[in-house]
DNA sequence: AAATAGTTCAACCGCATAGGA
DNA sequence: GTCCTATGCGGTTGAACTATT
């Protein structure tokens, strides 16, 4: 038994398409329009499989395709997005013009993943590194929470280190940083204030009227649990298990919801 | 210059689901 | 309501390219 194939394998081309296979299928999809991905191959003369037909236009043939860098602001966007909706690419592409959601998912994997890390910031939960480290050892004994510690540190120096080699983060002159006490490292893209470890507990970021700047008022992660309450609570509650890190406009939410 | 490692992204796979018969 | 087919979606793979040693 087991599953009916999309299509019979045995005469179907796989992998990289020409140029001949894209004229023929833009052309037909041109003429015929995309009703019926099964029959599309077979009458555009394609020795391929529906679907493949389907993902190699909707992914790279599509007129309204921006083939073009990823936009700050759209960076911005899916690390909104992605904060709420997880990995729900389709729905995150539906709000960039032009984007697939194969585009997204691989912007994601390959470099926003990447960014967030080197900010310290944990790409899954949107949470920085020390508060998710405060989080957990709470539960531990004090003895796991120092090995647990040294393991993260050693993590984060790791990723800091590689991000560093690669000139991945274009740090601003290293003079600079040196002298001033907050250190502001503008990334493409990435408009942050990242403070010292001061405590010993990790980073916090901070940056004016970014979508980075999930973090406001500075210091996140410093309030030990059980610790917020009255002024301290609103800012360490962006923090809490449940909570939405990123301000998202009610007017990207409406179309997404 | 060659070998190796790392990165990117197009394409594939298989599951989920919508919709028609 | 059930079955079947087409399509959509997210995870994964691997070829091509780039950087490093």
């Amino acid at each position: 038994m087991g599953r009916i194939p999309c299509c019979e394998k045995d005469n179907v081309k796989r992998g990289q398409w020409t140029p001949e296979e894209d004229n023929k299928l833009s052309s037909y999809i041109a003429q015929h329009g995309t009703r019926n991905w099964r029959l599309v191959p077979k009458n555009a003369g394609l020795q391929r499989c529906g679907k493949s037909c389907r993902l190699r236009w909707t992914n790279y043939l599509r007129p309204d395709l921006n083939h073009g860098e990823f936009s700050e602001s759209e960076e911005q966007t899916i690390v909104k997005l992605h904060s709420v909706l997880g990995n729900r690419w389709s729905l995150i592409a539906a709000q960039l013009t032009g984007r697939t959601d194969n585009d997204v998912k691989n912007h994601w994997n390959t470099k926003l993943k990447k960014k967030l890390s080197g900010m310290g910031i944990d790409p899954v939960t949107h949470k920085p590194f020390s508060h998710l480290m405060a989080e957990i050892a709470t539960t531990l004994a004090p003895p796991q929470v120092t090995h647990l510690a040294e393991a993260a540190l050693g993590c984060f120096k790791d990723e800091m280190l590689h991000l560093l080699s690669k000139r991945r983060v274009d740090f601003c002159s290293a003079s600079a940083a040196v002298a001033a006490e907050v250190q502001t490292y503008p990334t493409p893209g990435l408009m942050c204030d990242v403070y010292p470890p001061a405590d010993g507990r990790g980073f916090g970021y901070e940056g004016e009227g970014s979508a980075w700047s999930a973090c406001t008022g500075g210091g996140c992660g410093e309030a030990a649990p059980g610790e917020e309450n009255g002024a301290e609570e609103s800012k360490s509650a962006m923090f809490g298990s449940e909570c939405v890190l990123w301000d998202l406009s009610d007017e990207l939410m409406n179309n997404i919801v």
